[in-house]
DNA sequence: CTATGGCACGGATT
DNA sequence: AATCCGTGCCATAG
């Protein structure tokens, strides 16, 4: 571990506690903005440029051979650690002006890298800055809050060329994205049928007219409002909700929460990535820490050597800066420290859940593991929060989620009701986890449900379709 | 009468 | 101290 110089020897200060719990909850995003910003101010601070691996073009400060392309010599650990300062990963802003070829399309990517890639083909150099703002700014469900008038002003952009570019978005992979709401990405979703089947035009009309009526399931209402048929309604509710998603992002990130859920994290960019070394299914995970910035910081000697030599007034403000540069680096390491062994215990007691999905998530607190790492909870807490994990399957998901006491359950209650011959109730879905020995009220599976988007039992359609 | 969702309470977690 | 979560109770829809 590195030392930071000399003056490390002072106890630490409040200040230094402070600075390092507020950087502690920063997303790398934020962090480099701060770590720029800091780097301007403080001329104490230098930034020294990493070394590349001459295989994979990636960087690399120590010595010895890279951990993502050379195998480590003992099988024996699975799992190889690459300390934040060795990786970095292009922030989305400069993802467009990279070259293309650099993102294989192979594992699926991020949902930003997803759609522009998608779109780009279409979009005028002046368009890219926009598009990029309104990926940027659309919600856990993919709905874009702002209306357009906003966004228009917001880029400095034409009200058409903001519409013509949403246009864009929402036609593209998951499709209704950068819609306003439920309502509106349904509508984007069913342009992308053709108006041969005759239960489009109907479908249409019912989320355009009826679509409050639609959702207290109010189906006479509605065949009388649509001049048709009950049973035509019914088909068309059936064809709804087999074809098309209110939460467009949802599907892209595995599963989804509550639309209700005001979070304003976006998922952009991963925090933290776990993935096989070599992209070998069976080769050792490799979990990167991504860094803030390129190159790694530290207290420049040229300036610490001439405040030495020099005298005058400017010796205190000098001073300060060097403190100040000091404290900074600590801090940052500090942070890296923290992050990576947090990793550590995650990566290691929850590799089943890594590998195999959402079942295999053991219950665990943030408490817990800031006794075994001997810190306080709350820095745990702020360690976790904003933060989001790439999987090895290129799942995008916050890394709070390794602490949601109900996933794995959740994960059950799904695959029951998938298997399910005719629709079980909620009682009778409490007798099915009992089974597996999972002890919960009926109340409580009502919840579960509710929270993936599965309908009640006299909702869901018998197993066969008719 | 049964299955569900809303409200709210208490205990755990952060 | 604030928030989250599982659950019980009760009203209501089917």
């Amino acid at each position: 571990m590195l030392q930071v110089q000399d003056q490390s020897l002072r106890p630490l200060t409040t200040a230094h506690l402070a600075q390092t719990m507020s950087l502690l909850v920063l997303s790398n995003m934020d962090l480099r903005d701060k770590v720029l910003a800091e780097l301007n101010r403080n001329p104490a601070l230098e930034l020294v440029e990493d070394r590349i691996c001459p295989t994979c073009q990636k960087p690399l400060t120590h010595n010895g051979p890279c951990p993502r392309c050379s195998l480590p010599k003992n099988d024996e650990s699975p799992i190889v650690f690459v300390s934040p300062r060795d990786s970095i990963r292009p922030m989305p802003r400069q993802i467009i002006d990279d070259d293309p070829a650099d993102h294989e399309p192979a594992a699926p990517e991020d949902l930003a890298i997803h759609v522009l890639q998608q779109i780009s083909s279409d979009l005028e150099v002046d368009d890219r800055n926009l598009a990029l703002f309104i990926i940027a700014s659309l919600d856990e469900d993919g709905f874009l809050q702002d209306p357009a008038v906003v966004i228009a002003r917001a880029t400095r952009s034409s009200l058409a060329q903001v519409n013509r570019v949403i246009g864009l978005i929402s036609h593209v992979d998951p499709p209704g994205l950068a819609s306003q709401g439920p309502r509106e990405a349904l509508l984007a979703q069913l342009d992308l049928f053709t108006n041969e089947d005759p239960r489009i035009p109907l479908a249409r009309f019912m989320i355009n007219q009826t679509f409050k009526e639609l959702g207290r399931r109010d189906y006479e209402t509605i065949a009388e409002l649509a001049e048709c048929s009950a049973s035509q309604v019914r088909r068309v509710v059936n064809f709804i909700s087999e074809n098309l998603n209110p939460y467009p992002a949802r599907s892209f990130w595995s599963s989804g929460r509550g639309p209700q859920n005001g979070d304003p994290n976006v998922y952009h960019s991963p925090d933290i990535q776990i993935s096989h070394q070599a992209n070998n299914e069976n080769g050792p995970l490799v979990v990167e820490i991504f860094s803030a910035i390129s190159g790694w910081l530290r207290v420049n000697q040229a300036f610490r050597k001439a405040l030495s030599r020099s005298s005058g007034e400017k010796t205190d403000e000098w001073t300060e800066h060097l403190e100040k540069a000091s404290l900074f680096v600590k801090c940052i390491q500090q942070r890296n420290n923290t992050m990576r062994r947090l990793m550590e215990i995650l990566v290691s007691s929850q590799k089943e859940f890594i590998l195999s999905g959402d079942r295999y998530l053991i219950p665990m607190t943030r408490a817990t593991i800031a006794k075994e790492i001997g810190v306080h909870e709350s820095t745990i807490s702020r360690a976790v929060a904003h933060k989001s994990v790439a999987l090895p399957d290129g799942r995008i998901i916050p890394l709070s989620r390794f602490f949601d006491r109900s996933l794995s359950v959740r994960d059950r209650i799904k695959e029951i009701v998938e298997n399910e011959g005719k629709p079980l109730t909620d009682d009778q879905i409490v007798l099915e986890l009992e089974k597996d020995g999972i002890k919960i009220a009926r109340r409580t599976v009502a919840k579960y449900r509710s929270m993936d988007g599965i309908l009640p039992a006299r909702l869901r359609l018998s197993r066969k379709n008719g």
